[in-house]
Order: structure tokens, then C-alpha cells, then sequence
DNA sequence: TATATTTCCGGAACCGGTTACGGAACCGTC
DNA sequence: GACGGTTCCGTAACCGGTTCCGGAAATATA
């Protein structure tokens, strides 16, 4: 940048900076820089004389060179791999608000342009030294990275992991209770053909979820029939090409669990495609509680994962982590069965 | 911050800075940020001495540094007054697609904290020089300051402005347009009484669906009842309590057009206990193309609003204003007429 | 009153980059 | 061989903060 040598006392449109605060003040800014940010060596009526003039100036402390003395940027990022779930917008809104009521900033990446968007966030974004702190969600092949990173010092925190993989501080939720009590409820609606849909088992939550709906049907005394679960992906489409291939292996079923929301609309759509009465033949239940799912009808019971408050509890680990204080290696939150109609009418 | 003087040749964990690399190269360090920048007055032969040593050292330009330098962030910032809002995350999705693939970093803030939000905001993020430019969707009781902030030199884009309300530069759909639109399927649907449900007049948009609506109506010989109108929120229950109210001062309502997608789904609702059915007995048009309309039963019949192409194109305004071009004063991208069950069976 | 201690402040270095300016070495030309 | 023009590079200032260190003045202690 051109420097001009002006060396005036800041009467222009150029934001004052703490120079013209002592040029003002008749101080040094080493003064006035104690005196603004409440430090010792410092006279009360200086200080008091200091705050003043920042006030009439409008002086406010340039964030970059705050940034390059202090060796933080204040800045915190979180990393999704895409903005197209939906599930990412309350994540995204505790995480911010959490970040945002402590005076931090929130740099927002995602790694929509695949490998070309990670690469560049891992060999220019952070060696940069933008963010003192990430908080993300993996994309699936930047694990080992993050590993190196948060073995680097930086610190990291990992929101719902999907396989319990590697050793990062993480906020996840119950998957394996969810998956129990959504097949409880379904059991004690006297439901006794529980199918199952699920995504991918290489992701630990659909694990976890399967996992639940197994253990609670053999402790039920249903038995576990494989035939009745069928693997797609958590998609609508999948959850109703999965629903039909269930029915079509045993037509008597009477209530489905879909490892996510997105599939059990799927599920339903393939359920009145084929005649089903929902809740009436075949009650369902989903997982996550996204927005569309109060909005459904009839309107779906579902697991619910506390995602806003994940997204907090993340803020808050990471914050903590910054800070030096240590945090803990795993926080599960607790999801919860909301009831409606897509399983009582 | 204490700094150690060591002046070592960055062996240590530390990160290589420019330093590193001139004591290496045998060079100045303005020689080594010639070379790395592609400035003139570099020897070829020097210049590729220096890529291959940062390269080696895993060198990458410090961001504060480089912000206090050159004056510029890097960053762009996204303002939106609440994340609870079902349809920012595709605007953001746009936004931060758009920001990303630029090189530049996006700062998310929110004024979910109300007016310590917002004072935050105004008092210490922008005049710290955080960011380069802002993009915002503007929180009520903010103009003011917005419009100071861009006559002050800060380039900004509005997005959705809710009434054309000053002369910033802004992103928006052709709310009028989409009111005619929904209007005018209903029409050619053969649909006779045709009600509207919107929000605050207040908000331009509003105003812009209302008089499409108005104006299609007078057109099509069907004229313009305001009895069969009604003024409520952009929210489920208050859609439901306004199609409630509509039903009882006319009963024979065929046809409602709501001026968003969720108090459409309210609508759906209260048609339902009225034992309207739909579309055969009410036929149902939203405005905005939320995902959940798409999972709706029956799915909903929509005015799409292109919310991730506004978001592209106000971080490309953002970016050419950013850059020093001149950017238009106000951008309408067309909405679209999505037809769903909810109109047509 | 002389000395030790505290209070308050300024000088200067530093964070890690960018850039204006000047100068030495090299080139070609008459 | 003197001279003008390039080429390439180093010095130093600068961006706007923070902090170490030392010193003068004011105060407390002997």
C-alpha cells in the first residue's frame, strides 16, 4: 500500500487510530494503549482522559493489527462440508449465536467446491493463521488433516461425528438411545413388524441407530429379522425406493423407523403410494427433527437431535479450548421422542 | 504480546514467516515478497529459488499481517437478523459459495442478541476494519446506520430489501411479478374465489404480492375483494388463524394464494380441519419454495423465489464493488411458478 | 533529610507483511 | 572508454497495535 506521510492528527475520513488518540492526549501511544485496555501503570485521571477522547473520535482498535501483535485473530471458523442439509441451520444458529454473544468472530467454510475448497482451506486458510479455533462437521477425507492440524495446537472441535473415528474433542448425540426409544414408542403402540431404514453403516450414527432398534426389538421379545432393514442413503428418494423394497419383501408391516427425516418422507410417500393408511397401517417414526417434519402430513414423529444446542455446546468447547482450558474429549447430548401424528393420530 | 528474540531460522514449531525464507534465499525480505507476489524486479532464477523454499517450509503469508499491510481484510461479511428464518440457508449457501470460490473469507454475523447485537455490530466489528465489504439482509431499525456505513465508503449490497427503502445497491426477486403469477395459475385453474393471505404491508414485498394478486384479479374479470384478504405474519399459526378467519367470512373460498410458503402450510392446516380438501375443494399457492414444501402433504404449489442465485449475485455485486467497480443500484431476479398437488392433482 | 519504594509514563522493539526509493552491476551504444 | 538505460536487489519506512524496560517524579520509610 501507498503510505502517505501525512502525519496529521486524523481530522480526515480516515479512521482514527490510536496514534491520534496521543497526539490528542499529549501521551504516548503506549499509554493510551494501557489505558484503553484497562491496564496497570496507568493514572485514573489519564485513563479516564484517554477514554474520553476514544469516544469523541470514535476510535475503535483496528482488528487486523489487534490480530498480527496479539498472535490471535479472534476470529473462529466452522467448517461444513455442504449448506444443502438441512439439518446444518440450527447447528449453524447455536454455534453463531454462542460465538457471537462472547465477542468472537464466526468465519463461515464449506468445502461446496470439493477437493479444490479443501485444499485451499488447508493450505491456505489455516497456516494463514485466520482462526484460532474450528469447530466443524468432517468431510469425509480431511480426517487425517484435522488430526495433524488439531495435533498442531490448533484447537478443534468435532460436531456430530459419523463414526466415532479419531481422538478430537467431539459433540455428538445419543444415536444408540434414539434409536431405542424411537422403536420403544413403536413397540408400545403395539406395533410387532418394525422395519427399519438406514443410511450407510460406514457412518457411526446410522450404526448407533441400528444398533438401538436391534437391542430394543429382541428385548421386546420381536426378534431382529435383517430382511425387514434395508441400507440406502439419507436422501427422500432412497427412503422411498426402500420402502417399497420393504414392502414388497413382507407387505404386513406395520411401522417403519427411518434413520433420518429426509427418508421417512420419503418412506410415507411410498406408503400412500401403496395404499397405507399412516398411522393407521403403518405408523413412522424419523430422526432428526428438521423443520418440514412438523410440516408433513400427517405431521412426522421423530427423533429430534438437539442440534442448536450441539452447535452451542461446540461454540462453547471450542471458546473454552482457546482459552487453554481443557475440555472434554466426547459431550453426547440427549435426543428426545417428539410424538405426533405419523404415529398417533 | 511477549516476543521472544530469538531469530532463529524458524526451525521450531513456529510458523515460517517471510523472514525464514530471506535468511534461507540470502535475500531481503522484500526481494522474498517480490518473488512470492509475482511483482516486477525479480530474477527469474531468484523468483523460482523462492516459490521452491516456501513451498519446502510450508510457507503462507500471515492473514493479519498481510490485512494490516494492505489495508484490507480479505473478509466480506454476511449480516442477517436471524437464522430461524427457514429460507437463509440457501441465500447463505449462495453467498458463501460464491465469497469462497474468490479466495476471500466470509464472516457471518447475526443480531440474534437483539440491540447488544446490533450496537455490537455497528460499534466495534465494522469500524475495526473486520471486513471489506457486507452484504446484509437488513434488520429493522438498522437503515439508518447501514446507509451511513455505505456513504462512509463501506461497499454494501442489500439483499430482499423489505420495501425498497433507500438507495442502496440490492438484490431482490420480482415480488410483483410472483404475486401475478400465483394468481394467474389459480386463474387458468378455473378458480372463481380466490383468497390472500400475507404479512405485514409494511414490508415491501408484501405490498408487491398483494398488488400482483390485486392487479391479476382486475385483469381477469374476477375483480378485487379486500374482504376476502387478510394481514398476518410469515408463520405457520398465523397463516392458520387467517385461513380460519377467511373461511368464515366467506365459506366458499376455492382458491388461496399465501404470501409465503409457511403460512401456506398454516393454511393447508386449517383447511383441513374445515374439511376443505385440496386441492379439489381449495386449491393452495405459497411463495418462497422452502424445501419443506416440497414434502408437504399434498406438496405445495409455489412461487419460488431464486434465493441462491440472490445470494450469488450479491457476493458478486459485493466483490466488483469491493474491487472498485461500479455496480447497479438494484438487481430482481424472476421468481418462478413451481407446480405441485397442491393446485394440480 | 537521605534513602527506598511506588506510581506513571515514554522510548523502542516487535508482530509479519508491502512498497517507495536509491544504488550497484550489467547491458549496449557511439 | 565514457555514458545512458535496464535489471535486480537492499534499506528503511510504514500499517496500527502491544509490551518490555528504564527512568523521573512522587510518595513512603528510615
Amino acid at each position: 500500500m501507498k503510505h502517505t506521510a501525512t502525519g496529521n492528527g486524523g481530522e480526515a475520513g480516515r479512521r482514527p487510530t490510536i496514534n491520534d488518540i496521543a497526539k490528542r492526549a499529549g501521551l504516548s501511544k503506549a499509554s493510551v494503549s494501557r489505558a484503553l485496555n484497562g491496564k496497570q501503570d496507568v493514572d485514573p485521571a489519564t485513563r479516564k482522559r484517554v477514554l474520553k477522547l476514544a469516544t469523541e473520535l470514535g476510535y475503535v482498535a483496528s482488528a487486523s493489527a489487534r490480530a498480527l501483535s496479539n498472535g490471535r485473530s479472534n476470529c473462529l471458523g466452522l467448517l461444513v462440508p455442504s449448506l444443502t442439509w438441512p439439518w446444518v441451520l440450527e447447528m449453524l444458529r447455536g454455534v453463531a449465536e454462542e460465538i457471537e454473544r462472547s465477542g468472537y468472530s464466526l468465519i463461515l467454510y464449506t468445502t461446496a467446491n470439493g477437493e479444490d475448497s479443501e485444499r485451499a482451506f488447508m493450505t491456505q486458510v489455516v497456516p494463514a493463521g485466520a482462526v484460532d479455533g474450528l469447530a466443524l462437521v468432517i468431510p469425509p477425507g480431511m480426517l487425517d488433516y484435522i488430526g495433524r492440524l488439531a495435533k498442531g495446537g490448533l484447537p478443534v472441535v468435532v460436531i456430530d461425528d459419523r463414526g466415532h473415528e479419531g481422538e478430537l474433542p467431539t459433540v455428538a448425540t445419543t444415536n444408540l438411545e434414539g434409536g431405542r426409544s424411537a422403536t420403544q414408542h413403536l413397540v408400545e403402540l403395539g406395533r410387532r413388524r418394525i422395519a427399519m431404514l438406514h443410511g450407510q453403516l460406514e457412518f457411526g450414527c446410522n450404526r448407533d441407530r441400528l444398533e438401538g432398534y436391534k437391542a430394543t426389538l429382541e428385548e421386546g421379545g420381536l426378534g431382529f429379522d435383517p430382511g425387514r432393514t434395508t441400507t440406502g442413503y439419507f436422501t427422500e428418494v432412497s427412503g422411498a425406493s426402500g420402502m417399497t423394497q420393504l414392502l414388497e419383501s413382507d407387505p404386513r408391516i406395520d411401522a417403519v423407523f427411518a434413520a433420518n427425516d429426509l427418508m421417512a418422507f420419503g418412506a410415507m410417500r411410498a406408503l400412500r403410494s401403496a395404499g397405507r393408511r399412516i398411522p393407521d397401517d403403518v405408523a413412522i417414526v424419523g430422526f432428526d427433527d428438521i423443520p418440514a417434519s412438523a410440516m408433513t402430513h400427517p405431521p412426522l414423529t421423530t427423533i429430534r437431535q438437539p442440534l442448536y444446542e450441539m452447535g452451542r455446546k461446540a461454540a462453547t468447547m471450542l471458546m473454552a479450548a482457546v482459552g487453554g482450558d481443557s475440555i472434554p474429549s466426547r459431550v453426547e447430548l440427549p435426543t428426545s421422542l417428539v410424538i405426533r401424528a405419523s404415529t398417533v393420530p
